[in-house]
Parts: C-alpha cells; structure tokens; sequence
DNA sequence: GGTGAAGGTTGCGGGGCGCGCATGTTTGCC
DNA sequence: GGCAAACATGCGCGCCCCGCAACCTTCACC
C-alpha cells in the first residue's frame, strides 16, 4: 500500500475517531465540523471530501468494524461448516471491537474513573437519530457484503437465492443487538461472549418458541 | 378521535405523500422542502413540525406500514401459535401495500403505461442514502415494538430475554429483503407472497444450511 | 353559546451544513 | 527530474433545520 493510500486512511480513522470523541463529551449539537476537522488536523472543507455528514463519519468505525466480520469469515478454511465459520468470524470481531474501546477511552486521554462518563456520552451519542440512521446503514451495506460471502460459501446465488441473504440479516441483527446491549450495559461485558454464542446458535438452530 | 387529531394526521400523510410523489418524480435533490409543502398546502416551516427532514417524510410512510404489521400481531387471537400470528400479520400487510402502491400511482395522475417511469424514480429515490438510513431507522423503531409484541405473547421479558428481540429482528429482515425485492422488480409481483411466507418459515425452522 | 387554555400554523432570522469550483500542493510513475 | 493524477484547501452559495414570537383554531368547561 503506497504513501498515498495510508495517509489517507490516516486522516479517514483520524477524523471519525474525533468525531467520536468530541460527541461523546460535548454532544452532537456541541461539536461542529470545523471542531471535527481541527482535531484531525484537516481544513473544515476537507472533512466533506471523506464524510458527507457528521453521522456517517461516527457510523464509519460501525461499518469498519462489520466489514472486519465479512473479511474474517472469508478467510476461515473452506471445509468448514459456514455457521462455525460465523460464530468464529464474529468472535474474532468481537475481541477487536473490546480493544478498540479501550483505544477508545486511552485516546480520550481519561482516566478509568471517568468510565461512567464516558458510557453515558456513549448512549447519548447512539441516542441521536442521525447517528442511529447512519449506523443502521452502514450495518445494511456491510450485510450485503456479508451476503455474498455466505453466498461464496455455500454454493448459492447472492443475487436470486433468499438463503444468504437470510442469514446474512440474522447475523447482523445479532451483530446489532449486541452491541446495543454492549452500549447500555457502559462497556462493562458481564457474559456477553456466552450470550452472542447462544444468539448464533439459535439462530442457526430456528425460532419456534422461545427456549425452556 | 377529535378534528384536531385527524387534521394533523392528515397534513402528516399529505407531506409525506407529496415528498415521495415529487421526488420519484424530480429526484432527491430536485425536489426543496419548499416544494413539498406547498404540493401539501402547508407553509415551509410547518414542514418541519412534522418531519425533521425530507428523507424522514419519505421514510413515515414505511414505519406506517411497519406498526401496522405490529398492530395487526397484537390483534390476533391469543391462543395461536406465535409463527402463525406473525405469518397472518405480514400477509395482511402486505396486501395493503399492495393497495397503498396502486394508490400512489393513480395520486401522482400517471396512466398505468408510465408504470416503468413510476419504477425507475422509485428505484433511484431507494438509492438515496439519506433514505436508505432514515428507512432502516423506521425499520428499527418498529422493530423495537414488534419485540413487546412478540414478548406480550410468548410471556417473555421485552428486556432481558433475547429471543423476542431476535424473532423481531429475523421478521424484520423479511421484511425488508422483501420490500428490497419488490422494489427490484418495480412493482410486480410473480410469486411475492409465495417467497414472504417461505422465508418466514425458514426463519422459524432455523438456517443451518441451504435448502435443498 | 361564550370563554380561557392548549395546541397548531406561520413568518422571520440565523447558524450550520454540504458541495461545486478554482487553485495550490503533494504523490506516484516513467 | 518532470509530468500527470490525486488530494487539500479557500471561497461562496443555496438549502436546511430550528428557536422565537405572533396569530389563529380547536377543545373543554362553564
């Protein structure tokens, strides 16, 4: 990858993490673009050359994140039953997105105490429709990739078959309330692993009732 | 249900209509917040007392459409299977749509010859991603209200239990791929409704692979 | 029916946003 | 080393969204 493209990336990540960031102390209504676009070091007018909103740059890492999931199941062997490569995909996912959220406060510059804090500006951050309208798109966009990932696994069509399809939405509906669940729960993850493991499976398994 | 109430709901539709009439017409960006509220008979500000955006308009009539399949869950007698309430839910809602999109098409005035016109903006206006996000976001809040009803009738907890809230999200997906699909196709329908309940009854029976 | 309170609509004004365009600067390639 | 493409930036404009204040309609109670 040449000096070009990194940079790029570079100021991608660096302008969605300060978007993040600023949000999450100040607020959606409290942070502007130009805020956004100084802490990363840009001008204002170039932040819309990478982000055509504040809501999409914050959904970007989301997006990321989920793409990650689609590439992890791409590269499990190929023998492999598809819903063991998933739950391995998501898993591996899973323990990124916990680094990343200790990233995430360690950038903030806070210290531990500040936790609390911290949570509460996230759920007031995921609170706001905008952000929640973008995240769910950036979701939607990542499942058609997932789609045709599952689709290359098993031997089905992408386009004309529902099956890939199905299981892609499953898997991010699952993606989805787990993170929703990581967010009101403050980041703290009790045994939130068991309980992703246990929605795959269901999943996988059919819905008729509910279990016990 | 007093005058004032039945007013406001009616401005509330008349927006909404007129946003999705101009811009399947003009396109997104043809089409001004001015425009549909005069299309409406209502002042530009009044607009956003109802709507805090266009693509927000657009997307009411879909989370209309949503609740209903909620409303219609809640209405079915309580002894029944819950897959098979869910299965007579969608179907019923699904021919209102059915009504709902001949009806746009005779509102906006076009002779059935200009149905592929009527198709075409459609497509484009789905591409939209300011309505893409403000469309899955619906989706989300009636998701939302699809799990209590789901929880309601299996005497799950709407909070702590996962199960309604997967049932919700899979049932959603349906949803969604399949208004996707009928978007794609324009408006035909060859074996639409056949396709809806054969994914529901996947959904219910489990992926754990394809198929056949 | 009359009247006050509550709820709606509208015009005005302003800050912010998103983007097209033109310009200067950096990167990649030969 | 030099050229072309890609990128960052400044400028400017039109639109959007909303707060505010004034006016008008509905509703409930008398």
């Amino acid at each position: 990858m040449g000096l070009r493209e990194r940079k790029k990336l570079a100021t991608r990540t660096a302008l969605s993490w300060a978007a993040i960031r600023l949000i999450v102390e100040r607020g959606y209504d409290g942070v502007l673009v130009e805020d956004i676009a100084t802490e990363a070091g840009v001008s204002p007018r170039t932040f819309n050359n990478y982000f055509s909103s504040k809501a999409e740059a914050v959904a970007s890492r989301h997006l990321d994140r989920c793409l990650q999931v689609v590439e992890a199941l791409r590269e499990r062997p190929a023998g492999e039953p598809l819903w063991e490569g998933i739950n391995q995909a998501v898993m591996a996912q899973f323990k990124q997105t916990l680094e990343q959220f200790k990233q995430t406060a360690e950038m903030a510059d806070r210290p531990p105490r500040d936790a609390e804090a911290w949570a509460a500006g996230l759920r007031l951050m995921t609170a706001v429709p905008a952000i929640q309208a973008e995240t769910l798109r950036a979701s939607a966009v990542a499942e058609t990739a997932l789609a045709a990932a599952v689709a290359a696994r098993t031997g089905t069509d992408p386009e004309a078959d529902l099956y890939p399809k199905l299981v892609a939405a499953a898997v991010m509906a699952v993606n989805t309330v787990t993170f929703k669940h990581f967010v009101a729960v403050g980041g703290r993850l009790p045994d939130m692993k068991a309980m992703l493991i246990g929605a795959l499976r269901q999943l996988a398994a059919g819905l008729p009732e509910p279990p016990r």
